[in-house]
DNA sequence: ACCGGTTTGTGATCCTCTCTTGCAAATGTC
DNA sequence: GACATTTGCAAGAGAGGATCACAAACCGGT
């Protein structure tokens, strides 16, 4: 994510790509918008916005189209719309259960979807990212011939260094130093960067542009599934912290008397309120995996008391976890993602009290906590729009290539 | 602190307002520098900075002198430097034992100092707010007649909100909902905004441009008194969470089995590093404030056993919620504040082996915990550096007023 | 003391980009 | 069908930084 500090001196030109980066952003954030609807959202004026998007048009990144009819007197603005199909991202996904493979088109728009089901446990690099580059080759393969995205994100469970995608910690995948972005990057063999992530902060990164947390700046977004993951956005910007490393909430300590973790500590708030402990307190063998889990709900559904006690429980860690984060980070919404999405209905009401008991007043009445709406596909939608982040920084450096494309094609 | 999500549509006026503002920021942040260095820092041609020098010049934020003899060859340059004596703000601090005023001009240079004394315990916002009102009164009275200051910045041991200086929760003051920003606008009769911070937020900002965080963009500040408070630097901007209620490391729990604390909750990181585990762990009494705790450290340095295994205890407990902490924001560096940064000799090694064995390995690696360097007065120091601000953030909205000023000054 | 090399300040001119302004085009309403 | 409203369009103005040629100030060596 290209993200970093701004460059100290500016110039004129740096107005422009910034107005470029301002109307595709618009775009792909909001969809398709009339000139009219641009100029007051961006408070340029209708001859800057006429001009820019000019540009836009002849890069072929933008189209426009004849107006809606809206019923409203003068004259009628044209739609500008992203050339969505045209200008797409391939976005990856390692999960615990699953692997996944997506080429969303700008705009956010999903052109081919696939999710595979992946057996629980240790797999090698080796075989993930074959599998990986199979199921983007059959992908792609559905697409037109010559499509190339302009970008690739790939989103795993495991703490990865963002600058070289290198895994350094993947217990779910036994991984523990595992270059995994320059396998990717040489297995998939495309002439554009490939960004790894890990699933939560991307999470985070949809939820925020496309699901529960979309128009808020500060959010929270915590993933559980066996280990769990946080995403935090700070002022509308992830935080990553120096290496990509930031967002592991699921190993602050929280029990100095409870369970030893698979990352080497002890009491951790995943040893709390990831599915182990569930399944644990519920009767449940502990790699029961996701049918399981679904059993735990069931039975928490038709009333048995085990599921309800161990739902609790969960529910309580989860809400004090919560209340400290929520005092740390003052955060407008926390999301809860995969599995705690699943669980929210159950435990809805005692992470409320949990936080009111726990929490400081102030932040605690400002905060509330909401259930994924992307569910599953979070991820794997945060590492497309992770992939079109260059694109929406800096249109400006597409206008160029993207003759060079056309040329070499036609050529 | 104006600090928010820039406006999307960007004009050629504000090319010139950030290139000031790059000027202006760095001569607050390095000091005097040439032409010739701004010209290396900023990327802006030496036509560019002579242009924007001389509006600086014109509107008196800025002096130029004759060049320093360097011994290298060519053309000397000219050193430009903030106009220190004439732009200055001031700065109060609200402590658990003091009370502080602080006039600072242009890059930091501290013109005026005092810090007195307070009793421990519960005082009135109409005795505090009189006692800084006169503070400042006579802080201002030994200097030049005239001269008022760009801005006030207010640091306290409580939590704040920032956009209304209502202090939501202070309990060494035993303050609830007690509007501190509305009180000192009026007693100190400035025409001038008046900012209020939490003292850890301001310490991590002062830590972060002049102490011990220099240079790291990711940051902790951990300010440990009997309450501890932290301040978030992230990408070189404060977390301050969605009202300035933010960076509350404090209150996140840590140990369900633990005491009671003062905000309602149990097991709060503070209960346990806090100086009343300190001294309550030392055989000292709870109340006795920094007498005892200077005595703790007197013991603990002669090797009194109690002193040794009290700091001990503080030491693991505060390294395991530093674990979390570095888990979750995978900082460059943690600084301690307070009471924490004349402890962390002691408990320095005991830290680092909490850090190995509860943090995450990649983040741990990153991370280095120091003192904190500018001491007390960080919280003091942090709260000019909020008032510069504005005038760091838009050096032009300035060059107006104080020609403004002086046409006043002379009628 | 002088001369060349080097670095920097100065001023004129050009280029880029947005804003302003006047006008034409397209729609809805009366 | 006249009118108001909204929008697109085109030309000119204004702002601001980049470029370039030249002068000024320093160093070092002869």
């Amino acid at each position: 994510m290209v993200m970093g500090r701004e460059e100290l001196g500016q110039r004129s030109e740096t107005v422009r790509r910034a107005n470029l980066s301002a109307i595709v952003r618009e775009l792909h954030l909001h969809g398709p918008l009339s000139r009219s609807e641009l100029v007051a959202r961006t408070g340029l004026t209708r001859s800057a916005i006429r001009a820019l998007i000019g540009e836009l048009v002849t890069g072929e990144l933008v189209v426009e189209e004849p107006a809606l009819r809206l019923g409203t007197p003068g004259r009628p603005s044209p739609l500008v719309r992203l050339a969505t199909e045209s200008t797409v991202v391939l976005a990856l996904e390692i999960s615990i259960d699953s692997l996944a493979v997506a080429i969303l088109g700008a705009g956010g728009v999903v052109l081919e979807h696939r999710r595979v089901d992946r057996p629980r446990g240790h797999s090698t690099l080796e075989e993930i990212a074959a599998d990986l580059v199979d199921l983007a080759r059959a992908a792609r393969a559905r697409r037109p011939l010559g499509e190339t995205p302009i970008g690739v994100g790939v989103a795993v469970a495991g703490i990865v260094n963002r600058s070289d995608g290198l895994v350094s910690f993947a217990p779910n995948l036994g991984w523990v130093d595992v270059p995994l972005g320059a396998t990717l990057t040489a297995g998939l063999a495309l002439p554009v960067p490939v960004g790894v992530a890990n699933e939560s902060d991307l999470g985070a990164l949809a939820e925020l542009r496309r699901g529960a947390a979309r128009g808020a700046d500060d959010v929270l977004y915590v993933h559980g599934e066996v280990g769990v993951g946080g995403g935090i956005i700070v002022d509308g910007r992830p935080l990553s912290g120096i290496a990509g490393y930031g967002g592991e909430i699921g190993h602050m300590p929280i029990n100095p008397q409870g369970r030893p973790c698979r990352c080497g500590s002890t009491g951790c708030w995943e040893t709390e309120v990831g599915e182990r402990a569930l399944l644990a307190r519920a009767g449940y063998p502990l790699d029961g995996g996701r049918a399981a889990v679904d059993a735990v709900l069931a039975d928490a559904a038709a009333g048995v008391p085990e599921a309800l006690a161990a739902l609790q429980s969960v529910g309580r860690w989860l809400g004090l976890g919560l209340a400290g984060l929520v005092n740390i980070l003052n955060p407008r919404r926390v999301i809860l993602g995969g599995l705690l999405s699943r669980i929210h209905p159950f435990v809805a009401d005692l992470v409320e009290a949990s936080l009111d008991r726990h929490a400081l007043a102030a932040p605690r009445r400002l905060v509330s906590v909401v259930p994924s709406t992307l569910g599953v596909d979070a991820p794997l939608l945060g590492a497309a729009e992770m992939a079109f982040e260059p694109l929406l920084a800096d249109p400006a450096a597409w206008l160029g290539t993207r003759g060079a494309l056309v040329q070499l094609e036609s050529a």
